[in-house]
DNA sequence: ACCCAGAATGAATGAATGTTCATTCTTGAT
DNA sequence: ATCAAGAATGAACATTCATTCATTCTGGGT
């Protein structure tokens, strides 16, 4: 959850020091994951090149094969690390062990989806520019139907709990949360298409009141 | 509102008959884009190449620089098309003056977003492949958000009539209109990516939920 | 029957990109 | 101080792609 543009190691570019570090190879694969959302969020995906990642990371071209294999890997890894970072917020969240009170917990997660960390265009524009693939790269789906599954289920579970809690009537948890998921994912959207007609408070908004349809006395 | 892929004028791609066909500027426009919608949705918009648009076609790769100045411009157009036909074919039904019950309309619009045409794979492949490059890509921001305005506003249009007619209180068209909008968007997106887990009747059933909670009177 | 405007072609071109690998450099162990 | 393992480099290569344009062809007008 490290916030990628500012945890640079290396100093800035143009910054002298043209010494060559070496470093495992666990920290290089990160390094070079963040330098490929950045580039995916600027340029758009299918504008992104090889030698423009490398840059972005302060790297040379080579060390991309020699840590990934290709660049198609490359992308395959940064989709992976977007959909476990976004999808594991979600379910350290609806796990919630921190927050006993379920309304807060919804509360949570809504600040969670909505809120600076996954708001952010760079993140947004990277889930959505793999979105766009993935009716044409049966990989993608699958990436992103794996860590998918598990979030919905855990959605499904707290909004059970929350209807019993509340001895609410006539709704459904599994639709319910189809129904949410889907909200978040459209909100997700617009902010990210038409940033002018949707504002950040205004999406928020809309989510909060789609849960205090369903769920009256959880949410204030 | 053709099917693209049925309404080929020329006959199939062996057939025989190399003789070249002269025909009008406009028509071979519309059997580009046609035929780059076809390309988007199998191969995905970063994959797209010219020959391949202009070999889908049946036409060779000059042509496609003769109508369109550039790919770059082709893959605009394109966009442009797909954003006219999805918001005209919505505008046309809430305008409605076909359909007098506003509860039916409400329907009819349904049946549209969710329905056959639209939720065909192959439109909604293009749709999202361009959303996914609309980040770093503000012209397509801005076809897409000048056609999204007007259907917003009719949507708000149509809602506020109904929340009239219906005296329903507490509810308010604009965010409602947000709402509904960002829900279908993003039950398209799970029907393209997660297909195995949203079936198209689910969709349909969770759009419904939404505005029979909203309008209870309206949508049996 | 003839003509020509402009529609259509596709080989050629040059620029861009992914990948390779021979070489250089760094570091920690000895 | 020495060395080897392997991390890092970037020039070179092969491929792919958008775009051009000299040439060919078509069909309606005369």
């Amino acid at each position: 959850m490290t916030d990628a543009s500012s945890a640079v190691t290396e100093a800035l570019p143009e910054a002298g020091s043209k010494r060559r570090q070496i470093r495992p190879k666990a920290e290089r694969r990160q390094q070079l994951i963040d330098a490929t959302i950045r580039c995916i969020a600027q340029h758009g995906l299918s504008a992104v090149t090889m030698q423009m990642v490398t840059r972005e990371a302060g790297l040379s071209v080579g060390i991309a094969n020699l840590h990934f294999e290709s660049k198609d890997n490359l992308l395959k890894e940064t989709l992976r690390f977007v959909a476990e970072e976004y999808h594991g917020g979600q379910i350290d969240i609806m796990e919630g062990g921190d927050i006993p009170d379920l309304g807060e917990r919804l509360d949570a997660l809504l600040d969670f989806q909505l809120g600076r960390g996954v708001t952010q265009r760079q993140k947004m524009s990277v889930w959505f520019a793999y979105y766009g693939e993935a009716g044409a790269r049966p990989v993608y789906q699958k990436i992103v139907s794996t860590v998918d599954r598990l979030a919905a289920q855990k959605l499904e579970a707290l909004f059970t709990d929350i209807i019993r809690e509340g001895d609410y009537h006539g709704v459904d948890a599994r639709e319910l949360a189809t129904g949410y998921s889907a909200l978040i994912d459209g909100l997700h959207l617009g902010l990210l298409v038409t940033p002018r007609e949707l504002s950040k408070r205004r999406a928020r908004a809309v989510a909060r009141d789609f849960l205090r349809r369903a769920f009256p006395q959880h949410i204030h």
